[in-house]
DNA sequence: TTGTAGGCGTTATCAT
DNA sequence: ATGATAACGCCTACAA
């Protein structure tokens, strides 16, 4: 494409009768450059229609200010708004972000990060995909010391950084909210063990009946891939029990939504016969009815602080430690699905 | 950051007595080397860590395999599916993304074209923000005859590539079926004129009216931003109308929802007093009650179709014409807040 | 089948 | 305040 020859500094120093380095110097506004020679080589440069190689800097300076986000899915509201947040912190800083989705699978995760690498962006801000067993697919990143900052679902191992929120503390909120309004049997939908972000929701939701004197008891534990077809799922589970459960705490938004609409179409009174709570304050958990009670969680703000962190790291000189955990405020959302008029 | 020394072809054509040339080759698969010797090659890449240096062969090969996305934003359902769409297409033909929101303000949108500029992408996807007036900030890029895919927001042009749905069509579609349902009084939200997506919708639901018979009112035509609140604020103009709309058609399905919820808050009884309809087929539509009918809109085949229209043009040896109008089929999804018992 | 050599555009170092 | 020069790592026309 776009054969025609490109503007160099060359030719602007050519027009002026100067030389390559105080062109560049001067683009760069650099303050040992006299200001009319300055203006001067601005000038020419738009209009000799002049852009700047960034293929060329980089190659010398070994910097991209570019970002390599990987993500499970990009279609989800909650995970645009993280990329959202993301996207502005980091042009902010004048970085970009090379966007890409492993779709659960830790094969396309691990082809992501290579591709990442090879692209040379100054740092990785990942959130793993469901399945991920091995972290060894970041080597090639953190045998260069190439800081890596996990988002959201990230792994308990030493020398990490993560953006979390407290997924225990949460999960722990939510459920004692619920046996704090009296309910008992309380079916808990999650996710995939592997990833923290339902591991610690599990282990919150345990602490918080234990805390209650309330057994637990694996049949109220559903565990899917939280698909909308997960909601589904669970109703027709719950329809099946004979002692049905008295509440309901979704890991997420949608599997909740599903599941209250599927019950309500059984005839299902909520929240008078089955209580629910979600998680996410995904959009549709103020949409649905009655109103989901849910927990709020800060993508947005997410977003900015993971690429924060990460540009903190390219910008200290000498890195010391790359360990960092950093645990956004997360909130409860009372509504009507857990209120019994 | 990682100081450490970078392994080159050169390190890899010492270490086996060859000509970094050779070694280019082989990592390329080059037709003409020994197979031996490129197995010995590659083995020895491997083995001392090399990795290819997009940067130095950019500078040489002038490509970057990366394309620009720009989006008005990055935080809706609707643009993540089309950005998943992308995402897949590109990473398939081997293509990296590089994403920016304008957030609907034309000097971002114009500064974020720069930084794609400058980052030499290969070619640009953009979804207009809703106040861009000029686009003479794309100047850079069709002078470089930079290839260009407008999509879902595009502008009426010559010489523009888009893919769209045929929006004129779509409002057309679902204002008749009002109109066939008997509907008189037909409310339509809908966004900024300057976007195609806003006037043709319009455009489609005057036709349609007309078809029917039934007399345009400027009364029954709400402008705003399409944001949740203006669900709220077209309830409250219809809540102080003296006479009301016995239908509402919106142009997006966040409005519709938000606008409902609030009419239902009032006591208005959906459908029967007032009939809703939608657009997008968000999430949203099939939680709200009564469900929503609108328009399915095939994000995931939009993204998809716009890169793999890109990647065409840029595997066009000598490109003739960038111009190209792919309408993508949308279809009417009745649902029961249409429906009246 | 393999090697030589020059250049892609920028920037940092050293010199003036 | 400005200039000369080399180097970043790769690729390819040409030569052998």
């Amino acid at each position: 494409m776009s054969t025609e020859k490109e503007v160099t500094i060359y030719d602007i120093a050519q027009q002026l009768g100067l030389s390559a380095a105080t062109v560049s110097r001067a683009l760069k506004d650099h303050p040992a450059i006299n200001k009319n020679t300055k203006k001067k080589i601005q000038q020419a440069a738009k209009e000799l229609g002049y852009r700047h190689n960034n293929f060329a800097s980089n190659l010398r300076n070994k910097k991209t200010f570019t970002l390599g986000v990987i993500v499970p899915r990009l279609s989800s509201y909650f995970m645009s708004t993280i990329l959202a947040g993301m996207e502005l912190a980091a042009s902010k800083a004048g970085y970009n972000l090379i966007i890409a989705q492993s779709l659960e699978s830790e094969e396309k995760e691990a082809q992501n990060i290579q591709t990442m690498f090879h692209k040379r962006v100054d740092g990785l801000l990942i959130s793993l995909a469901a399945t991920t067993r091995s972290l060894s697919h970041l080597l090639p990143f953190t045998s260069k010391k190439i800081p890596i900052v996990f988002f959201d679902r990230t792994e308990n191992i030493p020398d990490t950084t993560s953006v979390t929120i407290d997924n225990f503390f949460s999960a722990y909120n939510i459920t004692k909210y619920l046996t704090s309004k009296g309910f008992k049997r309380i079916l808990h939908v999650s996710g995939n063990k592997l990833r923290n972000v339902y591991s610690e929701r599990i282990r919150g939701y345990k602490q918080a009946l234990a805390d209650a004197g309330i057994k637990f008891e694996e049949e109220l534990l559903f565990i899917d891939d939280m698909s909308e077809d997960t909601g589904i799922r669970a109703a027709e589970k719950i329809l099946k029990m004979k002692k049905k459960p008295d509440a309901v705490f979704s890991s997420n938004d949608t599997c909740a939504a599903y599941c209250m609409m599927h019950l309500k179409t059984a005839g299902v009174k909520i929240p008078e016969e089955i209580a629910f709570a979600g998680f996410n304050n995904d959009p549709i958990s103020k949409v649905i009815e009655p109103n989901l009670t849910t927990i709020n969680y800060p993508g947005f703000i997410m977003g900015e602080t993971a690429v924060n962190v990460l540009i903190g790291y390219l910008n200290e000189e000498h890195i010391t430690k790359v360990t960092n955990s950093v645990v956004l405020r997360s909130e409860l959302v009372v509504r009507q699905s857990t209120e019994k008029k």
